[in-house]
DNA sequence: AACAATACTTGCTCAATCAGTCGGGATTCT
DNA sequence: AGAATCCCGACTGATTGAGCAAGTATTGTT
């Protein structure tokens, strides 16, 4: 039940292109920087995120990294599950990648029935958060600011 | 976002015990037939929860083990904290270990705030559930038996 | 008192995962 | 041509997971 210190990288990496989404890229620098990650460790992260299409790349001088859809066409759901695999606590309860576990029958199968419940409060919420909807959380805590772009993840 | 092997087996040993609860104790090696799990590995973990005050034992020819407390009274979300840590998904929204993590504003943290929701969704189920609960599941679940003695976990 | 059955303790192994680091290669703008 | 940037693969060092093994201590039975 835990996320790994990759998985908040990338959660808060996206974010940041979630806030600044546009036609231009953001450079990883700029991203490390800003949310004091490791800059190679976080080039591994957004390549990952990139094959997995969740960002687009772009190389070169004016490099840089942007979404590749939409901010409110990526739940957090998504990306936890390819960082992380399985959002289910255990494999038998997992709809995309379940997993037979060894109790002799899971219908009848009291834990189960209880990891079913968790399963679904956790996908529930992370199912329903779209990066857009991070954004906007974003803006709400942090209410109205002299500077637009000083804002803070 | 996992649950442990281990932690499985311990919850499996956990509810055979609720199921038989009462003034005797219960073989390890009877409970590790049951249910399929390694004994050696299994008397580790009874010991761990030994400690943690969750199980009895008695030594000697007629030993075993037993819940400590009622079934009632030892919730699925004590279990789990004393065998994985934290239920919350990052350190920053844990109740009862909390850990300052590295963005510069809790409070202004958009990520921390969806993580707040899926921890209280987890506790919301785990702390509901006891042991006796999922005794009362397993019965549901199986339906009207023969032998109250036959069931199956 | 001897024996057998049981729990207890300690220490070990082997594999996988996590959190990075490093060196260099490929691309693109100026 | 050169600098800035992303890209790729390998590597390390620490930690955790899932057990195994050998022997010790305790207790009931005969």
């Amino acid at each position: 039940m835990k996320l790994s210190q990759r998985g908040e990288y990338a959660l808060r990496a996206l974010l940041v292109m979630g806030m600044n989404h546009g036609p231009g890229v953001i450079r990883i620098k700029d991203i490390a920087q800003q949310q004091n990650i490791p800059r190679r460790f976080l080039e591994q992260i957004l390549n990952d995120l990139k094959s997995a299409g969740f960002v687009q790349s772009k190389r070169g001088v004016a490099g840089g990294y942007r979404l590749q859809r939409g901010p409110d066409e990526i739940s957090l759901a998504d990306i936890i599950r390819h960082l992380e695999g399985p959002l289910a606590p255990v494999g038998c309860v997992s709809v995309n990648h379940y997993q037979r576990c060894s109790c002799p029958d899971e219908g009848k199968c009291a834990i189960r029935s209880v990891m079913q419940e968790v399963r679904d409060a956790i996908v529930g919420v992370l199912e329903g958060v779209t990066v857009a909807h991070l954004c906007d959380r974003v803006r709400d805590l942090q209410g109205p600011l002299e500077n637009p772009l000083d804002y803070v993840i």
